[in-house]
DNA sequence: TAGTGGTCTAGACCACGTA
DNA sequence: ACGTGGTCTAGACCACTAA
């Protein structure tokens, strides 16, 4: 069960979605979903701030919530989502090979929090895949799972899907990632394992990821095809101190 | 005058800034905000709320706010943050050299609404500009002003910033973007001007900036070097419906 | 003038963590 | 048992847009 204004969003959004309401019309006014929904106007204006925050929605004072085109999912590295639910919302064919699953390895400690120069390292299990997209492998996947969180991580896991094992049969809760994307010449790993030439460039997208708790669990290093990458973002302005 | 909300929000960030908050330590409560700002607890809770989008604490239930490591300010795509204001934040020396200026172009009306196949073209001030970083040449930015919202751009503006014209001096205010990050093999003019060969690759960041009405009036294609570009992001995840 | 969103309040009840 | 955050409410006042 969940939330009220999480009710009224997501009704809301696929309203939006399926075009109930059309692009550059309006959302019905505050007061209206009040009444629509049985709800008090700050819960409406929860499910609408969520709308606005992901771009579905632009709202205008005096006038209402404007509908507006929003972000479709690009590939990879909007928010923090699986491959298995991207291929489901794509709906792509996507093949998984896991080419390497290392139960007992280690990280250094720096990875997960750039604290101090601490040398110290982490037991982790390492996996790294190849996805294919429609027939052709485009993303190299490397993933090490802290073994204090998850201890014997079953390689069909690494198989299936990373986050429905840890959210569906451990029960964590997967909150926030920090991510950098940067660009870097192919490596040898690269080139054998997405079938390119070393004029190709990879797109690179590091990542950690942590739990409601705030425990860093998971470092991420995803590895993809420069010709077949593509990040969409939407952003607000934030107001500047000066 | 802003919001009390935005001035909680903008003191903590500043406290957590100068590590009168400490990373891994606790805010003071909500009840405790309350009694400190005097303020109610929705309204620090709006504050608490910002700080969490943007990375700088996780709520934890029965526990309190735990200041996390947040992003830093990545170069050049994070948010809508122009150069003027990254070159502050960064303690950088930037240059811009504008290598053209056109008042009187046009582009095809499909770069700021992916509506219909419309053929129609609308007048933009056409801009382009090089900025150099510490002596090098890093980026190439093309911006494309709509003339119906800014009819007579003075080159000045282009030559200095570009957001502190729109919003200081004209008082629009901006609102949001979408942006796209590809990947693409350098041009002859990237080469040009980048001073690059054509062994390097452009990381392209295209996109359509709105104001609060929800008007596009911007669009702007974005070349940086691949070695030198770097963009981090923050992402909360959303809970997925299935 | 009436309707819209923007902000803030004081209070209530619940779920979780700690002791 | 107590303090924490999570949610929801009913009402108030303000600023902006439109007719």
């Amino acid at each position: 069960m969940l939330n009220k204004s999480a009710l009224v969003y997501d009704d809301l959004k696929q309203k939006i979605d399926q075009e109930v309401y059309k692009l550059g019309t309006y959302l019905p006014s505050e007061n209206q979903l009040c009444a629509l929904y049985g709800i008090s106007r700050e819960t409406g204006r929860k499910a609408l701030a969520g709308l606005a925050d992901n771009g579905y929605i632009q709202k205008i004072r005096g006038k209402g919530s404007l509908v507006i085109e929003h972000r479709q999912y690009a590939f990879p590295v909007s928010g923090i989502v699986s491959y298995k639910e991207l291929a489901h919302k794509l709906n792509v064919t996507t093949t998984n090979i896991v080419y390497e699953f290392e139960p007992q390895a280690s990280l250094p400690y720096g990875s997960f929090a750039s604290l101090g120069g601490e040398q110290t390292t982490v037991p982790v299990t390492a996996i790294k895949r190849v996805r294919v997209l429609n027939g052709e492998p485009d993303i190299i996947d490397k993933d090490y799972i802290l073994k204090s969180v998850v201890p014997n991580l079953p390689r069909r896991a690494a198989e299936d899907s990373l986050y429905a094992y840890f959210e569906q049969e451990l029960g964590l809760a997967i909150s926030y990632a920090t991510k950098e994307i940067t660009m870097e010449p192919a490596t040898a790993e690269d080139r054998e394992r997405l079938h390119v030439d070393d004029s190709m460039w990879i797109a690179v997208v590091r990542s950690v990821t942590s739990l409601e708790d705030a425990r860093a669990f998971q470092y991420t290093e995803s590895r993809h095809r420069a010709d077949k990458f593509r990040f969409r973002d939407f952003a607000r302005r934030q107001p500047q101190p000066f």
